[in-house]
DNA sequence: CTGTTAGCGCGTTCAT
DNA sequence: ATGAACGCGCTAACAG
């Protein structure tokens, strides 16, 4: 099933067929209804591969996640695949969580192969030579929620977000604060970063950051689970609030929380980052970051992009406003909490 | 960056450059190492539009799923990819649901344009013509968790899953026992689904089904939970256990019995199907479906028949295991329960 | 084992 | 507005 098959049908040129089915170029307006009578007919439709040979556009972005199944990055999947097929774009998964051979064959090798016209990286952190190859790629790459020196970036201020989070906490009345947080990577940057805006936020307030009620590490909701009840169950840490990073993780530390006899928010209070699906079901107050907004901004952004002449191309940084959403999983500090087991 | 930049590096043909370096035919030693060495100096990788406009063959998978937000799905893709990029096969994504619309476009456009080796179709409840469709692009196709004549399948049988975890509420004593499940299809069999699968335990028992306690719809956790409040606060009903068709589902039912002060397993007990990673965090019985080995044996499959020729591809059907996973949210029925409000 | 040649199926000139 | 011819980058068939 070919364009010349359709031609003939037509009783055209394949040119004028290709020019009417593609909407590029003047065509008659009986020769644009003969073509898409034929190929209808035919059951045609063109082939990605030819016509990205042909004219360098392949029709097709990829996506690098870090995960999949996670709340963050199942959303932005969604949410960009659904934006990017509105245009008659393809998107190309590229999950890097296969293991580290894997991830170098993605930088190294799928990449470079020319099958994607752009990239939309979600919180990626790159090493150099990771950097470099994906800048090597030569397609406009569009970031969400990761910062990369010199590409079109969608994202939130992950400082400001976390003090949000950590002076809603301190208004109430709690000074125990505990973090859930991330390790950062190696250039992390407390200025920047959600750790950084914890920590400020305390500052600000005459609190002391308390080493030992700061958990690093890189947590799913099981792993969250986890670390709280370390946390919670430890006689000599008492803390009446925690924040963590992200609304899985707090989910895990209401769970932890409940199963260790204790009740949120009277015994310990709880806050969260992200606007997960979820957060109604645990009353969980969090920061909303309208996630399927940054998704929505960075395909479209990238689109754009794609549309526009390779030197018109210059770098765009897109900062969305938070919300704090109250709900209630976060109250002022119980004087007499039951210590915990 | 071409092919031919790099066999006049290297000082041989494009013919020679692209046997060596794509390790079909054969070529010697010297040639081998020349070209490689050409290839990595001038950082080049093959097009594999132009490599499957040439080839017929485009190292290129595509995997149709209805969500990619829910556990099941998310997991299933992440253990495709990574099975997938172990063989040099990128991961197009087609995901169905951002409406009506753009599963349309899926299925009479994206899916036609020949971008794709093969497909890996998850638990996809089609019509008739979007089953046509599918056929009509005329690559392999394997099934995972989902029924459809003449094509390759990977799945538990859903029937005996369910059947087994009504069993073991049963077994505990229990004999109001609701259901959490899914609205099936149109063409419903009885026989074959896990709908089915609790009707036929209860009735095995002596225990007539109790319409009521039939709750049928698509739900995400969030709904699993409303579905759930409603069916435990409803004084006419009082289940004693509740059976979820997904994990997702029983969590939801968990967490809205412990908010309307109900104790799990105590009070009601609850069991659902899959294997959660959050399953041992809840402390929830389930019948593991063991859903990467799954995708893997999926992913496996299809690379089978991609390698095979295309008169050889006979469609194979395996059936996994299931197991029986009992954590502590099932026990024996408590005769004097609180009611709820 | 290697080089030459001929397409793969399109989009895009350049004529008309 | 249309058609003929060319070429995108690569692999496959055919010689040598």
């Amino acid at each position: 099933m070919t364009i010349k098959e359709v031609a003939e049908r037509a009783g055209l040129s394949v040119a004028t067929v290709s020019r009417a089915l593609s909407g590029r170029g003047h065509v008659s307006e009986t020769a644009r209804t003969l073509s898409a009578q034929a190929a209808r007919e035919l059951g045609y439709v063109a082939s990605y591969n030819a016509a990205s040979l042909a004219s360098g556009r392949s029709k097709n972005v990829g996506l690098v996640v870090p995960w999949v199944n996670r709340w963050f990055f199942s959303t932005v999947i969604e949410t960009a695949s659904t934006v990017l097929a509105a245009d008659g774009y393809d998107l190309t998964l590229y999950y890097l969580g296969g293991g580290k051979r894997e991830r170098d064959l993605v930088f190294s090798d799928f990449l470079l192969r020319k099958r994607v016209d752009g990239l939309l990286a979600v919180s990626l952190e790159l090493d150099d030579a990771e950097r470099a190859d994906l800048l090597r790629v030569g397609t406009p790459v569009v970031c969400i929620g990761g910062v990369m020196p010199g590409v079109s970036t969608v994202s939130i201020d992950d400082f400001a977000t976390a003090r949000l989070a950590t002076a809603h906490l301190i208004a109430l009345g709690h000074e125990r604060i505990a973090h859930l947080g991330w390790e950062g990577p190696g250039d992390f940057d407390l200025a920047t970063t959600r750790q950084g805006g914890y920590a400020h936020a305390l500052s600000e307030a005459g609190i002391a950051l308390a080493p030992e009620l700061l958990v690093l590490g890189d947590f799913t909701m099981a792993e969250g689970y986890a670390a709280a009840k370390r946390l919670l169950s430890d006689p000599r840490l008492c803390p009446t609030a925690i924040f963590a990073a992200s609304d899985e993780m707090a989910i895990g530390a209401i769970t932890a929380a409940r199963d260790l006899g204790l009740d949120v928010p009277r015994d310990v209070s709880v806050v969260g980052i992200d606007g997960h699906d979820l957060g109604p079901v645990f009353g969980l107050t969090t920061v909303d970051q309208h996630v399927r907004e940054q998704a929505t901004q960075a395909a479209a952004l990238l689109l754009g992009l794609l549309d526009a002449e390779p030197g018109e191309r210059e770098p765009v940084h897109a900062e969305l406003e938070v919300d704090l959403v109250v709900r209630t999983s976060t109250m002022v500090p119980n004087a007499d909490r039951p210590s915990s087991r």
